[in-house]
DNA sequence: AAGACGAAAGTGGTTGA
DNA sequence: TCAACAACTTTCGTCTT
């Protein structure tokens, strides 16, 4: 990725990012690019070879269809916020009439401390809403694009953000937590979860928090959300581990067999979906270790034999 | 030598009084 | 608010491939 930040336009498109760094392509030599923000790959237009993969969508959030929605709609800048926020580095005046070395300060200054210690809190609170929003909103963008998390999800994550801004929610909590929170439970809805250390990972926020966040979220916005399913888990985790579409399918039968018997309660969905990973894995020949397994569903390998013992007591064709 | 297995102790969060 | 509790993790020793 390109860590230039010279662009300083409200609204930049990302082809203009790329306008002045363009290479040739090594197969073909050309200089024309297809960008694909579905799948965030930037190929030859010629030869079809991809240059760059998992590139982050820097353009406007939503599509505008006049000048008053473009203003309203683009995000407020560039990725670096120097320009426009104090990235959270407040400056609070003390309300002690005391300098640094703590001795008082002269009744001439008392006066002038006095005005600036107004004028510091006015001009912070003023139009805070808009702002924080603004910066919710891009922290949203950041974040999303670096989870490759596109489309319609992203949407409805900017939406939950939005309404908790709108109720007051945010106060008191960081905004990254509550970003955070908001993509979590997106993603969520949409059935395509993302465990919470991803979360943690990718938003520097500890699990905790995020975790207490979107149960704060969910509680306040009605979320109603259903615990989430083993099967939605497993293709990604097959995917990372490089394991085939059959094994797959068999993990999700696993899981499926297994909740007939109501087997899933209680326990948490990624340590099933990984058992039932690792079995099908074992089942059809692609065999992973354990280990790989539980690092990629973040669990243990202790928590995977637990679910795999269950499982095998359980009588639904797994057996070794 | 690496992986699988299991026991035991520890951890963080929920629940019910 | 606190103790009990279940799920899960960490750690470590032993067995298997």
């Amino acid at each position: 990725m390109p860590t230039k930040t010279t662009y300083r336009t409200k609204a930049f498109r990302p082809s203009d990012i790329y306008a002045d760094e363009v290479k040739e392509c090594p197969d073909c030599k050309c200089t024309e690019r297809n960008v694909d923000y579905q799948r965030a790959e930037i190929s030859c237009k010629k030869c079809g070879l991809v240059l760059d993969e998992e590139i982050i969508d820097l353009g406007p959030e939503w599509r505008a269809f006049d000048h008053e929605q473009k203003n309203k709609r683009t995000r407020t800048g560039p990725p670096s916020t120097y320009m426009i926020s104090d990235k959270g580095l407040t400056t609070t005046i003390d309300w002690k009439n005391k300098d640094i070395y703590g001795n008082p300060i002269s009744e001439d200054n008392k006066a002038l401390m006095y005005r600036l210690r107004k004028l510091n809190k006015r001009s912070r609170i003023s139009g805070r809403g808009q702002r924080s929003l603004a910066l919710g909103l891009s922290e949203l963008h950041r974040q999303s694009s670096r989870l490759g998390i596109l489309g319609p999800v992203r949407e409805d994550a900017a939406r939950i953000y939005r309404i908790a801004a709108r109720n007051n929610l945010i106060r008191g909590r960081s905004v990254e937590s509550m970003v955070a929170a908001s993509i979590y439970a997106a993603c969520r809805r949409a059935n395509i979860p993302r465990t919470l250390d991803e979360m943690a990972e990718m938003s520097m926020v500890p699990k905790k928090q995020i975790g207490k966040n979107y149960r704060f979220l969910s509680r306040e916005l009605n979320l109603k959300l259903k615990p989430t399913s083993p099967a939605d888990y497993i293709p990604r985790f097959a995917t990372k581990l490089g394991l085939s579409g059959e094994v797959q399918s068999k993990a999700i039968d696993i899981t499926h067999r297994a909740s007939q018997k109501g087997f899933n309660t209680g326990k948490g969905p990624t340590g099933l979906a990984a058992a039932a990973l690792y079995i099908a894995s074992l089942l059809l020949g692609e065999r992973k270790t354990q280990k790989d397994v539980a690092n990629v569903a973040g669990v243990t390998e202790v928590t995977i034999r637990n679910r795999y013992k269950e499982l095998a007591e359980l009588d639904i064709g797994v057996s070794l």
